[in-house]
DNA sequence: TCCTCACATCGATAAATATCAATGCGATGA
DNA sequence: TCATCGCATTGATATTTATCGATGTGAGGA
């Protein structure tokens, strides 16, 4: 996990719609892109495409099932990813209480 | 800082010299626009727009005096979108010891 | 085997963006 | 006042990217 990926992961969360999949992912856990798609105003081969990406990057895993693909947030990549901004540029991230 | 915030903020990290930008100021602190263009190959224009988008973003502050523009890491910004990000999307972060 | 479903890929297009050369502008000094 | 310096803005251009319609593909069902 190097600067170059850090930078793709930035990229991929710095679009309105795969920033609200991650979202989703992160609050509903596994979830079928047949169900993002109804949640979200974008046509299939848009919401594929985002998928895309977000796999590439990492952040989002893949589970082919029969006919369907279930999507689900990769918790690891995202640790690093949040390990790795903390610890390059300090922020005062929440080292207080709770 | 809610959601369109955030994705401007990765937005702005989602480019590589922006991100190389960032980190010089992580570790070197304030400093000058024409030491940043020492540092980065690219023009005068080109530096002062991505300058301006990190500034936008909220991430970098700036302080003119006299002829010179010298830009800083806003660690508050930076502090709340990573909270937000560990918030929105628990990843595993250093929660857990302490 | 043929059809349908869920999804990926392809091809095209419009919008966004990164970049540079040229120029504008305030501050400083001669 | 004039010239120069540091930086921002403008205008133009090439690249990237988000999006959609059309099509391909593999899995199941009739």
């Amino acid at each position: 996990m190097d600067a170059p990926d850090i930078v793709a992961l930035c990229k991929a969360l710095g679009d309105p719609v795969r920033f609200a999949v991650v979202d989703v992912l992160a609050r509903h856990g596994e979830t079928c892109a047949c169900e993002l798609l109804e949640r979200f105003d974008v046509t299939q081969p848009t919401l594929s495409h985002h998928m895309k990406i977000l796999c590439a990057s990492g952040l989002v895993d893949v589970r082919r099932e029969g006919k369907w693909s279930h999507y689900s947030l990769n918790r690891s990549t995202l640790g690093a990813f949040l390990q790795f901004l903390e610890r390059q540029m300090p922020g005062g991230l929440s080292k207080g209480p709770d």
